[in-house]
DNA sequence: CTAAAAATATACCAAACGGTATATTAAAAA
DNA sequence: TTTTTAATATACCGTTTGGTATATTTTTAG
């Protein structure tokens, strides 16, 4: 059972990761916080000791919950190539999704937090590090089961991928236009279907 | 010959155009301004209406610059192909480059202003279109030359590739890591040899 | 049910914010 | 060179900023 301010602290960070995903870093002020949350900064400040650390306590949440969704949706499947395809799938449907989040954390956080937050930036890279590695995995397990040439090496073909991805959320999310995505994952799709698979 | 004004005001958005790219909007301060500048808010406000005009003015000078050197750099050839070849070139020395200017534009004000400069975010949605139309005018050249084939769809393909070169920007970025440029360049040249190029 | 402890609210801080009215200085025209 | 005009500096405005010390309330333990 959770405490009291344990319930608490993970209000505010449910409450105040969107609005952090979706303003960025400075132009979010402890006034937006304690609206949304209906607290005051004495409850704030009792459960984070800044405003950095709750930034980045938001965004490790809003990630892990991203992360977690997309293990769920691939985890449908046992063959690793599947897994990728339920990947681009999950993806299609990221502009919906991530909307509810405020936008892309990674993309958001990744430009906002670059010259004002470097321990936010930290939580960034460890992320896009930890996306590109399951990607990774994924095809190394493919090539174990022999569903994907050996001749691949994973860790590139992953970071071309997520390249690939987080382009096209770039523009779905700034020209307001899902095409770029759907069409981006196509072309993912074709590179499983005519590079990775054997 | 340029007045007195108009030098001030144009020396004010190069000055002040690489600290709006690279910190954002809200994170850019008056003081920030002045400080850079070496003027006052007097001289500021004669020449701007307000922070979010001097924004603009900046975002716009620094793309215009941008382009300008693109379109120099394509120019070396009349052959549609060989400018294709040689934006990915140009692309492949892009980190440098927008290190200096702060950062990409693009990319960094088109999540910055999301949600908080609407005029600002207009003019990233119009130079994406414009350096996607560039792109696909080139491709339409390249059929008229019978270089490209014609069932390539130019905007089409303009939109993929812009999406994989914003895409690797932002990864070479955040990820301070030039290689993401560097391999998608190579993706993209592929693309043009074995899709494009008849 | 009461006492100790923990959590939240209130009231306040100096500093910084974007912006403006006015004074002063510098440039252009007569 | 003087006068007019334009450009910049100064001083100030109310508001908001992130953060804190302290008072009050709520929760938990005895």
């Amino acid at each position: 059972m959770l405490t009291k301010s344990e319930q608490t602290t993970e209000f505010i960070i449910q409450t105040v990761a969107p609005i952090f995903n979706k303003n960025g870093y400075a132009a979010t002020s402890l006034s937006d916080i304690t609206k949304a949350t209906g607290l005051t900064k004495g409850a704030i400040y009792g459960n984070f000791k800044n405003k950095e650390e709750l930034s980045i306590a938001a965004f490790d949440t809003t990630v892990k919950n991203m992360l977690r969704r997309i293990n769920t949706h691939q985890s449908t499947s046992d063959s690793p190539l599947e897994k990728l395809l339920l990947i681009t799938d999950f993806y299609r449907n990221y502009y919906n999704y991530s909307q509810e989040l405020g936008g892309c954390p990674v993309l958001n956080m990744g430009v906002d937090a670059k010259h004002q937050n470097p321990l936010l930036l930290e939580r960034v890279k460890y992320t896009i590090t930890k996306v590109q590695n399951n990607l990774a995995k994924i095809i190394e397990a493919g090539q174990e089961l022999q569903e994907i040439h050996t001749k691949i090496a994973p860790l590139l073909y992953a970071k071309r991928v997520y390249t690939m991805i987080i382009g096209a959320i770039f523009m779905t999310h700034t020209m307001e236009d899902n095409n770029y995505l759907l069409e981006t994952m196509n072309q993912i799709d074709i590179i499983i279907y005519k590079e990775l698979k054997r």
